[in-house]
DNA sequence: AAAACATATATGTTAAGACGAATATATTCG
DNA sequence: CGAATATATTCGTCTTAACATATATGTTTT
């Protein structure tokens, strides 16, 4: 697997990766499976707009899509090719670093853990971590290391 | 430097590197300085359509011109970002993993080292290694670690 | 200085993708 | 079943960037 040509795969990852909103939706999925109305509330962005990216991401296999009720919940899927795994998880660190993202991410916990949180997704499901969903055990035992 | 905003430096990182004609550049750049006469060559593509390319990772700030008379010579130039940095190495990697890329820098080796070499291009400047050139300290030491 | 060569840029066309607004689909609740 | 909710998709418009062809720029040679 390790010899083939990847330059198509190379390609559309990284033409995924270069958009700030996805970008941003990414750094928001980077430890836990998020739903889509808290996307919006923390972008601050339209739900179409949020919706768009995200298909754009499940297309290009970087992430997948879990229906709860009324809710779709998205979390990162690590590619198996390992090259690109290692490009995925460097991006993740390298958001981690942001200001701008650290914000996000604290966003986050404030309007899905909050006790003010919004009437209109006061019952939308909780974050899940990795460790309580299925992922990639080889990306994981990396992420481990990095993200902690 | 660590902490700040880099959402649209990590945006136009990844522009560059969303495109095939990009990459294999980028992989023929690998370890050496190249005359642009030899990425035509390789490629096979036309020398607007390479210079325009090339043009484009200069502008994205990852490849820098140094001009040798008639010739231009490319080589890459790795941000200052350490992330970033991490991020064209782990592309580096990947593309050197890849058989077309290898494919291709066996190309490179024959068209400017081989004594049938075509006319047009017989005079043009030997692709200097990055030990003859400057760069990055901090990155020439990882890439040691991996290229070789 | 003119010709030849190596490379860069301009131009017109086309395709991909981003956006907002409107609409469709799927799920739950009453 | 019908209304309400959460999310996805479609449509028309706009921007970016890809390409081929033609032309401009800078360098060397004669």
């Amino acid at each position: 697997m390790n010899s083939e040509n990847h330059l198509a795969e190379m390609e559309s990852l990284f033409l995924a990766l270069a958009d700030k909103t996805r970008l941003r939706l990414l750094n928001l999925m980077r430890e836990n499976e998020i739903c889509v109305c808290f996307f919006t509330e923390v972008l601050g962005e339209s739900q179409p707009k949020v919706s768009r990216h995200l298909a754009y991401l499940r297309n290009a296999g970087i992430v997948s899509a879990r229906r709860e009720g009324k809710w779709m919940n998205y979390k990162i899927e690590f590619p198996e090719n390992p090259y690109a795994a290692d490009l995925l998880e460097d991006t993740l660190i390298w958001l981690k670093a942001q200001d701008d993202m650290r914000e996000d991410y604290e966003n986050l916990t404030k309007v899905c853990c909050s006790i003010e949180v919004p009437v209109t997704i006061a019952r939308a499901p909780t974050p899940k971590t990795f460790a309580q969903t299925n992922m990639n055990s080889r990306v994981r035992e990396e992420l481990d290391t990095f993200l902690l």
